[in-house]
DNA sequence: CGCCAGGCCTTAC
DNA sequence: GTAAGGCATGGC
């Protein structure tokens, strides 16, 4: 096993592995800390963070002078790939729209950068989604994990991957069913299977104008224009995505009350332009800080 | 108990 | 194209 460190001053601008890897946006990492999902995180002793990336186990943590890491080697490209390190992180937010509840959330979460994770397990992670709460959405996916992923051994102690789509096409519904996926159970299936046979794929949909690949996105199953909006950001690189769930909705009706539309592509459209020249970076700073407690929280300012 | 969660599907018009 | 109703499960 090798071991490294990812310098500061060799990223652009600042990093919050925390907010990066529980707000939400992939349920991919565990914390290898006894703390649940979402608790915490003392700034003297960082937890590290786990995940199975191309059958290598990989492990990263924040540290005083940037991010130290632990894996096989080329895990530094991963990361700087995963979590974005090459963003301009305060060219970006130095661009947000002057706006109280958009630059609340980024002095809150300055650091938290987009992640880009890979395309299946953040399509299956995002049909989860659908009407749950973020902690059990992660306990789901690291569920299928456990049990339809295959086992990496690593110094005598055994990691699971994201299964492949072929694995979650040939899984029974009635057993997904019994796992807690409820009636999400045949979207998953049935969208694998999609995925499996080429219908559906990444590097096409890559190469589409942002509405065309959402529309193409919404021919898995289980996947409306909240969810494929969800992937292009999470997983494809379409930073001008926003993707419109109850959070930001609320958002739009206290503060953005103009941008509310008839239709998803119309309010879509109007909170982009509202969100500024980086409409994907703004929502996930704006989602982030009103779901976890925004305004009543304590810290605020 | 009722309400809600990073909504989507089917059906009806 | 839009509008209703159903839907699994868990936390509060």
């Amino acid at each position: 096993m090798r071991s490294g460190t990812i310098d500061d001053g060799s990223f652009r601008g600042p990093m919050n592995l925390q907010a990066t890897l529980e707000s939400g946006q992939t349920f991919l990492w565990e914390r290898t800390d006894e703390a649940s999902y979402g608790a915490p995180v003392r700034t003297d002793v960082t937890p590290w963070y786990r995940t199975v990336h191309d059958g290598n186990v990989l492990e990263v943590r924040q540290t005083t002078d940037g991010l130290e890491w632990r894996g096989s080697e080329g895990v530094g490209q991963v990361l700087r790939s995963r979590l974005r390190l090459s963003d301009d992180l305060d060219r970006i937010l130095d661009r947000t729209p002057d706006d109280r509840v958009i630059q609340r959330a980024i002095g809150r979460y300055r650091g938290m950068r987009l992640v880009n994770e890979p395309f299946f397990p953040t399509v299956i992670s995002f049909i989860l989604s659908a009407q749950m709460r973020i902690p059990r959405i992660h306990r789901l996916v690291s569920t299928l994990r456990r049990t339809y992923g295959q086992a990496h051994s690593r110094n005598g102690d055994v990691y699971y991957e994201f299964p492949s789509p072929e694995s979650l096409a040939a899984a029974s519904e009635a057993d997904l069913r019994e796992k807690g996926l409820g009636y999400r159970a045949p979207y998953v299936t049935k969208s694998a299977a999609l995925i499996a046979d080429g219908e559906i794929d990444p590097d096409e949909v890559r190469t589409l104008p942002y509405e065309e690949a959402r529309d193409a996105l919404m021919e898995l199953v289980g996947v409306g224009h909240k969810v494929a909006d969800c992937v292009l950001l999470f997983s494809l690189g379409f930073d001008e995505a926003v993707p419109l769930d109850t959070w930001i909705r609320s958002a739009i009706a206290d503060h953005f009350p103009e941008a509310a539309g008839e239709s998803y592509r119309e309010t879509s459209r109007a909170i982009r332009e509202r969100f500024g020249p980086e409409p994907g970076y703004t929502q996930t700073y704006v989602f982030h800080y009103l779901r976890s407690g925004g305004e009543d929280d304590t810290g605020a300012d």
